[in-house]
DNA sequence: AGCACGCCGACT
DNA sequence: GTCGGCGTGCTC
């Protein structure tokens, strides 16, 4: 049944969201044979056709004789109402305008073309003029994969043979072209197919989550399990569960490079690989993963935190894996968190979500304090039986040799691994070869052009690299500033320097370096691990590249290089982030049944957050960080904005976010407290000029209102933009 | 976002 | 005199 609102016949006035930066409905005519709600469209605007979603009945107050009639709608089927009510949702929350919205809910390409078909060859009729032992090949094929269709390409290197004897064959008719939709279905996921055999703990944890599932109910989930402890394998229970029940399940994952050890479990698991959506996939690969997750016959999607924005028909499941990661906060355009929007979307439409991770963030330690999360523990290793013993090494006492970086203590501890054909992790979490070039004549420091971050020198490249804006330079020969000529000199450590020393100290040593700038495809790099995990490497070096997910079973000895690299910059989250780091990266040692140590090279041992690593004890650090947080008032125990004002003119941008501070009683009257303007973290990027205003308020204020009416107050000089983020990620 | 309209500097 | 810079405003 058709309740009134939810269709509009032919003529009946309906207003339009569309993707274009509007920030308002327009009106439109619904067209020949009438709209749902919901419908995506084709609408004029202006001398364009542009996409767009019927969002509700018209509006009335423009010209009538100005509306146009919707062009058309598209074959797809219309957004749900929990979709739209989501997208308004996570606008408001992150101060986003509604358009922006529909623009990440329709970042599919091809959305407004026709079925895309492809030509597939199958049997046709009669013989051929001559049979050729090329020819038989075709046909074998042909026949041994009864009414089965190929494309010219799968047919000919099936048979074995060129594609111009299949062409020829065709060109006879004895071979036939058909058309089909390109989009292919994917395969079915069997939730019935019998999973790994789990402990026992595994075992009482997978059922609590399936019964959860079963009460179809939202509800959040913090399922906290050590590395190794088989946290996938449990959530795939409640991926079965919603499976089962008919629903779509959606996978997050942080990183690209999980995702081909993450499809390989799904098809271990249920029989065949999943959906996938990430920046990695192709064109037509989006397209089709849009398409059948909109008409529901996509069951599970892996992807990326835009995933999130899908079509999903009936989504029962979200799981945020490794939830504590910090590229979940998506941090350009909407600024969103994906973890937190996982919960909302979940909220609006009865699905359950899962946040899994061996060292959870605050907040969800905190809600799952609070209550409002339920948390779930696995504690036991998966065949190792304890985390790897964890040993400080005092740099004060075991002083490091000029531009060298391994302590003795820790050389010794890498080379009996040698010697033992075991692997050794040199953990940094620094790319390139050194983080500063300056000149020993004069001093200089080399910076970028365009921002204001320092040039990073990687040696295989042989060029200097803004980490920020990815502009390169070569190595300068003569100092830039003084022109004095061969007193260039790299200072630090970066994991390329890590490896030139452990080449010099470990020459028989294969070693192996690890980084995310290593210019690979997600296949590729996976490859890469494989291959190291099964032994191809003596010594890894490595950046956090290392610390996620990826198992290397000969691995029992992890070394630390600068635990106090984290701890540096005064950042909020600085204790929380290097705790988490540090025992990801030691949980990579002794996965299987030899035992692991991780030495952790500190100036500072005593230092809080160094201690509660050692120690192991993480509910003490959870409880300690979060009373330093409720006593400064900060997340999760306040709320927080960072609003960044920026332009190409420094003194500018600063007159105007001076201004904005100093114009700011509707954010007084809410409670909240201004901080700043201050130049932001990176002052600079790309020539804008960047001042950041910090925005502090209680807990329960809902401060966006104040926030959207502050900004909406001023009258901006041309060039100058306001972004506010919402929960900012970093704060000074 | 695009695209047009419109008002001021350096060219044929 | 005009070509074209990009600031401003509009799109149902």
């Amino acid at each position: 049944m058709e309740t009134p609102q939810s269709f509009f016949r032919a003529g009946e006035l309906v207003a339009v969201l569309t993707a274009q930066p509007l920030d308002r409905l327009l009106d439109y005519k619904a067209p020949e044979g009438g709209v749902f709600l919901g419908a995506f469209v084709e609408v004029p605007l202006g001398p364009r056709k542009v996409i767009g979603v019927v969002w509700g009945k018209g509006q009335g107050g423009y010209d009538p004789a100005k509306i146009r009639p919707i062009y058309r709608a598209i074959d797809v089927p219309p957004m749900v109402e929990e979709m739209m009510s989501f997208l308004t949702r996570v606008g408001e929350y992150t101060l986003t305008p509604l358009s922006m919205m529909l623009r990440l809910a329709t970042r599919a390409p091809g959305l407004t073309d026709p079925p895309h078909m492809r030509r597939v060859l199958g049997l046709g009729r009669g013989e051929p003029n001559r049979m050729t032992p090329a020819r038989e090949k075709v046909f074998a094929v042909l026949e041994d994969h009864d009414g089965l269709r190929f494309t010219l390409s799968e047919l000919s290197s099936m048979a074995g043979v060129t594609s111009s004897v299949v062409k020829g064959l065709v060109k006879q008719g004895v071979v036939q072209e058909f058309e089909t939709p390109s989009d292919m279905p994917y395969p079915f996921l069997d939730a019935q197919m019998a999973g790994k055999t789990l402990t026992g703990e595994q075992q009482r944890v997978a059922q609590a989550l399936r019964l959860k599932l079963r009460s179809r109910e939202y509800c959040t989930l913090l399922l906290k399990g050590v590395t190794g402890s088989g946290k996938t394998e449990v959530y795939l229970e409640a991926v079965a569960e919603c499976l089962a029940q008919g629903r779509q399940a959606l996978v997050l994952l942080p990183e690209i490079a999980l995702t081909v050890e993450f499809l390989d479990r799904v098809e271990k698991r249920f029989g065949a690989r999943p959906a996938e959506w990430h920046s990695g996939v192709t064109m037509t690969e989006r397209r089709r993963c849009w398409r059948m997750v909109g008409a529901g016959k996509a069951q599970l999607v892996v992807g990326a935190r835009s995933a999130l924005y899908l079509p999903f028909q009936q989504l029962g499941l979200v799981v945020v894996d490794e939830e504590h990661d910090n590229s979940y906060k998506q941090e350009e355009g909407v600024l969103y968190n994906a973890r937190d929007m996982a919960v909302l979307r979940a909220s609006i439409c009865g699905a359950s979500v899962i946040l899994a991770s061996a060292t959870p963030s605050l907040e969800s330690w905190a809600n799952a304090d609070a209550g409002k999360y339920q948390r779930f523990d696995l504690a036991q290793r998966f065949g190792a039986a304890e985390l790897p013993e964890m040993q400080a090494i005092d740099l004060r006492e075991d002083g490091l040799e000029q531009g060298r970086w391994i302590s003795s203590t820790l050389a010794g501890e890498v080379q009996k691994r040698l010697e033992r054909g075991e692997q050794s992790l040199l953990f940094l979490n620094r790319r390139g070869y050194a983080p500063l070039t300056i000149c020993r004549a004069c001093g200089h420091q080399v910076g970028c052009d365009h921002c204001d971050a320092r040039m990073v020198e990687h040696r295989f490249q042989k060029r200097l690299v803004c980490h920020q804006c990815g502009e390169t330079k070569p190595l300068p020969e003569a100092c830039p500033s003084c022109e004095v000529e061969g007193k260039m000199a790299a200072v630090g450590p970066g994991v390329e320097r890590m490896a030139e020393e452990a080449e010099a100290r470990f020459p028989d040593a294969r070693i192996a370096v690890l980084s995310s700038d290593m210019s690979m495809t997600a296949r590729a790099l996976k490859e890469r691990i494989n291959a190291i995990a099964r032994g191809e490497a003596d010594i890894i070096i490595g950046t956090q590249l290392v610390a996620k997910g990826h198992n290397f079973p000969l691995l029992t000895c992890v070394g630390v290089i600068d635990a106090d690299l984290g701890l540096q910059g005064g950042d909020l989250r600085a204790a929380e982030k290097t705790f988490q780091l540090i025992r990801q990266v030691a949980g990579r040692a002794g996965r299987s049944d030899k035992k692991g140590v991780a030495y952790v090279q500190t100036h500072q041992p005593d230092h809080p957050v160094i201690k509660a690593i050692l120690s192991g004890e993480e509910e003490a650090f959870w409880k300690a960080e979060a009373q330093q947080r409720r006593m400064a008032g900060v997340p999760p125990y306040g709320r927080m904005a960072g609003i960044v004002v920026s332009g190409p003119d420094l003194s500018v941008v600063f007159d105007v976010a001076g201004y904005m501070a100093r114009n700011a009683a509707g954010l007084h009257a809410i409670g909240a407290e201004i901080f700043g303007p201050a130049p932001a973290p990176i002052a600079r990027v790309r020539g804008r000029h960047r001042v950041r205003i910090l925005v502090k308020a209680a807990k329960g204020v809902a401060i966006q209102g104040a926030l959207a009416r502050w900004r909406g107050n001023l009258k901006l000089p041309t060039n100058v933009r306001v972004s506010i983020d919402i929960d900012p990620q970093s704060f000074f």
